[in-house]
DNA sequence: GTGTAATCAGGAACACCTTGCAATTGGAGT
DNA sequence: ACTCCAATTGCAAGGTGTTCCTGATTACAC
């Protein structure tokens, strides 16, 4: 499984609180699951799977393995910003939609809320419901794109169209 | 590299071109790369490098270094429909802006423009210039979207109770 | 506590892609 | 046609994930 689109978000504040969620699912709490929840409480930003490997000396089979199964149950996401690995986070911290400038790596983060005059244009007019948070809005950011004429020359006979 | 966003775009429309675009670029015409240049004539839409790497029996490594190349000089281009491997095309076909549904893998083409309402937007709003060529727009198409109706409520305000 | 069964971790293997290096080859110049 | 040298390939290994199998743990009933 590589994302859980539709499962019910269980949103928790404090290492506990997961830690009943997560036997209320019906899992159980093994060592791994536990530094993997504290150090994702611990976290001040997503991080990527390789960091909590490093960190906490984990096997990477069982990092993968347990961020899949508490996304699965809810308690946790992960987003892919361009290429590179994906950045996994507790369900409820920093949450909203991405954009991601694939020149400088620049990410913003947008509330739940702002792309929602683009989701309901896309839902018009091709029936498809877009989400921004698994998979960022890659493009280039303004000060990458101002600053490489380069650009609008290779680019330009995609659209001439006075910007 | 993984993507070159700013190379002039080569559109040719039979390998003999492309082969003289490749050399006018200072690039050798070796085996690997006819094949290749043959093969992606020959597909009738994008393709993985699996896919090439088998059906032409060449290096994995020299396909992937192949693609890279003529990517970077203009040829060739690649695109990323959620997870799952990488599909190369020939600049000129099957181009635009992909939606893909992560349910059923369904994907659209859309043509160059009809995505310039939600970059105008995103532009005026956030600075951002977004791309969809490189990056699919995720998400979920209609027929999946009404057929569970969950995932409708959860899209536009996310509020849960027990389901 | 002890027993039991389902869950879980460790490890290897695989998929996708990238990189480094030695050996080969394309093709320009002669 | 031959030489030569940089471009290119093959091979091996690494990085990011995912999956499978088997032995160890956990939770729970006694």
């Amino acid at each position: 499984m590589t994302n859980a689109p539709d499962v019910p978000r269980l949103v928790v504040t404090e290492p506990d609180e997961a830690i009943r969620a997560l036997r209320a699912s019906g899992l159980r709490l093994s060592t791994a699951r536990r530094l993997l929840i504290e150090a994702l409480f611990a976290a001040d930003g997503p991080v990527s799977a390789q960091h909590l490997v490093q960190t906490l000396g984990l096997e990477e089979s069982s990092v993968y393995r347990n961020l899949e199964v508490l996304e699965r149950h809810g308690l946790t996401r992960h987003v892919h910003l361009g290429h590179g690995p994906g950045l996994y986070a507790l369900v409820g911290r920093d949450e909203g939609e991405y954009l991601y400038c694939e020149r400088c790596g620049k990410v913003t983060l947008l509330g739940p809320d702002e792309l929602d005059p683009v989701r309901d244009h896309i839902r018009e007019h091709f029936g498809h419901t877009a989400r921004f948070t698994h998979f960022a809005v890659v493009g280039v950011c303004q000060g990458c794109g101002s600053a490489t004429p380069a650009a609008a020359a290779g680019a330009t006979h995609r659209h001439h169209h006075g910007h």
